[in-house]
RNA sequence: GGAGAGGUGGCCGAGUGGCCGAAGGCGCUCCCCUGCUAAGGGAGUAUACCUUGAUCGGUAUCGAGGGUUCGAAUCCCUCCCUCUCCGCCA
């Protein structure tokens, strides 16, 4: 969420940063809104003093034995514009809250313009894609000739977009959870955290998905308001929803390793084959609080912890950074990591490293006490996945796929796999 | 699933209709005293918003949302959460 000072006092300028995005700001309507809920909150307050004062009065008519008839008929005909002048105010107020939380972001200077992901601009490239000397297999060839990837059952079982793994293919995934998670924690300085996959209604306004994009979202069928997860973001994030922490336990850094739920809702045709898209997936995410000053540098930091992992598994790929368009709902700047994927014959994405300046910790009231004033500060939040696990998999099956169907087992997973090197065709 | 207790400020904890944004204590900040790793005295110490040049001032907030009332932390209703005991269970 914006500071609504800020949308209220500098509404043009806000509305121009907004362009880069594509949003259009609906100025006059908030500036006629805005006109009317000053009006109305000044006379709803006039007469709620009024009314105060009164009955104080009374209080004290009362204790001194007075007849407080007369002072009752006084108050009598403040109720009703009382109310009427709550109700007006509730009303404009309502709709200002409502077009205010539906504001995205503003994006940082140096997001490029453009509309869509193919205005996206590259930042680096790391690692060359390997040439293969024989005719190379898409990871749902490669993964069913290792007998350890089975789309049909997982269908039969539920429908489309699931996954079966069995075997070292099941275990291959498994490792590069731990993988991840002991790089993170060990190395980059995370503390790992475990949170729950079920969510209510006000962690997902905290981070952004609601109430724009319920859609996308995976709802219980009870009546108690409750999502799956999308991403550990929601949940992690939301620790520090209603809190001021001390200033000296800042940086918070935290890495949760979940599955993650997606409808997928307004996809249909896209990504239908293997496991790139699937409504159920697993991943480990990185998640910091820090100071405002510091939010720029993390979210460097923050990529770079991402991309440790992809060079530590060799697998090539590059950093973009996402342009106005194509840049989240709550995001200020995000880069994009993406991994080449030899059947593509393209880098297609694995990872997503977003900072929200104060917006996301301002929807969810998530503050530190600046040790200095003494006063509560908003927080600055970041996250990025390090990385997606399922499409991990899917990269590792195609880069390490071998003449003979097998596929080599990166050596950082070795460990994880009991020593295992490959894993042969079944 | 059954029975009961409770949710108040950074923390503990009073408060069952008005003078309560809230006693008292702890913690913290500043000052005084004291010359030593003690104690004592004083002042201050929630958040958001409105107003203001800044103060002053005003409004709201005592788990959440409704209601009763001139007036609600206090009474009523609904919901959420926590704790204890029993049952069940990975």
């Amino acid at each position: 969420m914006l500071d609504a000072k800020l949308v209220r006092t500098q509404l043009n300028e806000v509305a121009e940063k907004l362009q880069k995005r594509g949003y259009q700001l609906d100025i006059e309507k908030i500036r006629a809104l805005e006109e009317q809920r000053k009006v109305m909150q000044v006379e709803c307050e006039n007469l709620q003093q009024e009314r105060n004062s009164k009955s104080k009065g009374i209080g004290k008519a009362k204790a001194a034995g007075e007849d407080i008839a007369p002072l009752l008929k006084e108050v009598e005909n403040l109720k009703g514009a009382l109310s009427q002048a709550e109700s007006n105010l509730s009303a404009v107020q309502t709709e200002l809250d409502d077009i205010v939380a539906g504001i995205p972001n503003l994006p940082a200077d140096e997001v490029p313009e453009g509309k869509s992901e193919e205005d996206n601009v590259e930042v680096s490239k790391w690692g060359e894609p390997r040439s293969f000397d024989f005719e190379i297999k898409d990871h749902v060839d490669v993964g069913a000739a290792l007998g350890g990837l089975d789309f049909d059952t997982a269908s039969k079982l539920t429908g489309s977009r699931f996954a079966v793994m069995t075997g070292s293919v099941a275990r291959l995934h498994r490792a590069l959870i731990q993988f991840m998670l002991n790089t993170h924690t060990g190395e980059h300085g995370y503390s790992e955290i475990y949170v729950p996959y079920i969510v209510n209604k006000d962690s997902l306004f905290g981070t952004g998905q609601l109430p724009k994009f319920e859609e996308d979202l995976f709802k219980l069928n009870d009546d108690r308001d409750l999502y799956l997860i999308p991403t550990a973001e929601v949940p992690v994030t939301n620790v520090l929803r209603n809190e001021i922490i001390d200033e000296n336990k800042l940086p918070l850094k935290f890495a949760c390793h979940t599955p993650c739920f997606r409808s997928e809702a307004g996809s249909y045709g896209r990504d239908t084959r293997g496991m790139i898209r699937q409504h159920q997936f697993e991943k480990v995410e990185l998640v910091q609080f820090v100071k405002p000053q510091n939010s720029v540098q993390a979210l460097e930091d923050l990529t770079g912890h991402a991309e440790t992992i992809l060079q530590k598994l060799n697998l090539p790929y590059r950093k973009v950074i996402l342009c106005g368009g194509d840049i989240g709902f709550s995001s200020t700047k995000t880069y994009d990591l993406e991994v080449w994927l030899p059947s593509q014959d393209t880098y297609r994405e694995i990872s997503s490293c977003s900072s929200f300046g104060d917006f996301q910790a301002r929807r969810m009231k998530a503050r530190f006490r600046n040790a200095e004033t003494g006063k509560p500060e908003l927080l600055h939040t970041l996250n990025g996945s390090g990385l997606a696990i399922g499409r991990t998999l899917v990269a590792i099956l195609e880069n390490y796929q071998q003449a003979d169907g097998s596929i080599d087992i990166p050596e950082v997973l070795q460990p994880f796999m009991n020593g295992e090197t490959c894993i042969t065709v079944a």
